[in-house]
DNA sequence: GCTGTTTTCGACACTGATGTACATTTTTCT
DNA sequence: AGAAAAATGTACATCAGTGTCGAAAACAGC
């Protein structure tokens, strides 16, 4: 895992630093970003850090921008993703929940225990959780629930999420898959299409069986 | 609030340390309990919390033991107490979500992210999961609904609130209470009674109107 | 192959934390 | 009051981290 993430002859990167960055942070927290361990990781100099980054501020406002960038706003997308029905919507939204690229649940964890202890990262992830919840209520407005209705089930999905992340539960494809149709059920209160979950179904790979 | 902790005339105490030390983990996570600045807050010399602990891991040990004697055990309790209808009985375990006697949901948030960079606490928190879960699943299977579906509400109830939990959220009581009856539909499948729901709000000092 | 820019590294100064040894003070017990 | 216990404090040794400086190495272009 040394090289690879520079396309100059050079050793180091803004780039690799703060890859190793993301890594310390999803496994051990943001006090496990330091400067000195990531250096041993990379096998440069710690002082070889000081020439891409003014300090570790920096490295850390750089994560916060990567968090920023790639999980705000897929679920946005993807809650106003076409569909037919509110249990077809519902299943775009949950494709974030089953795809990496489409959202990143191990950084969004650690992001929020970071805002346990910054008050800037505490308003940061606050701002994220206003837009995605707004973002779900509208869908649920768009299939025409009531306005207090749409709320709390936007709520109750989201939230549903976030507690599953905060649990970090490292569960089979398939134990979640089983449940998902339960999970439409009770969110928009309607069963879905078989057709509808297949197309789910196939689009993560899953083969019910 | 330096001293009113200890019944000897003692400044300090075992209870005085882990009560800074809870109030440190509760504002900013486990790595700020250390214990330079804590002999600050409390206005004692460093060292002489060596009489007391025989070292921080010592005091941190504390700590989860105060955070598993507190929490896990009340939602168990109240998933089975009395109750004459499902949507009653859901209301006893939403006790839990509003009253900081039975579930103290900063701690609990605290000592998750912990859990992110310790996989001693990791396993502690997964038990704690794995109880909650289960109770709350007889809860339903007790009110009659099919084990799958029991499973999955049982889930939803929970994951909310640990997800509720996580976004920190700091909302009016009455904002909380109006969305009460939302959920209980939702999670339960049945709307609750107007007496329960007095019933509820009374023994929470809230007073719709 | 020389030159200048980019990158790396070793040495230094500093800070905040841990834990130990030992002396000292305060309280309790008899 | 005197001895033992409980609690505190001062001084020391150590470690892991931060950030700066200046020398050296690696590379790019000519």
């Amino acid at each position: 895992m040394d090289q690879a993430l520079n396309d100059t002859g050079w050793r180091g990167s803004q780039e690799g630093w703060l890859e190793a960055a993301y890594h310390s942070l999803l496994d051990s927290g943001v006090d496990s970003v330091k400067i000195l361990p990531l250096a041993k990781k990379l096998n440069l100099s710690r002082t070889s850090f000081y020439w891409f980054f003014k300090d570790r501020e920096e490295l850390l406002a750089g994560l916060v921008a990567r968090w920023r960038d790639k999980n705000t706003g897929n679920i946005v997308k993807q809650s106003e993703a076409y569909a037919e029905s509110l249990a077809e919507a519902m299943l775009n939204v949950f494709d974030c929940w089953l795809n990496n690229d489409l959202f990143d649940a191990r950084f969004e964890f650690a992001v929020r225990s970071w805002a346990l202890q910054s008050d800037e990262i505490l308003a940061e992830v606050r701002q994220a959780d206003q837009l995605r919840l707004e973002a779900l209520k509208r869908m649920f407005i768009r299939f025409g629930l009531p306005e207090a209705t749409s709320d709390v089930r936007a709520r109750t999905t989201y939230l549903v999420q976030i507690g599953y992340i905060s649990m970090q539960a490292r569960e089979e494809l398939a134990v979640r898959m089983k449940r998902i149709p339960e999970y439409i059920a009770i969110y928009t209160g309607e069963v879905p299409q078989q057709r509808e979950l297949d197309r789910f179904f196939s689009r993560h790979g899953y083969r019910p069986g």
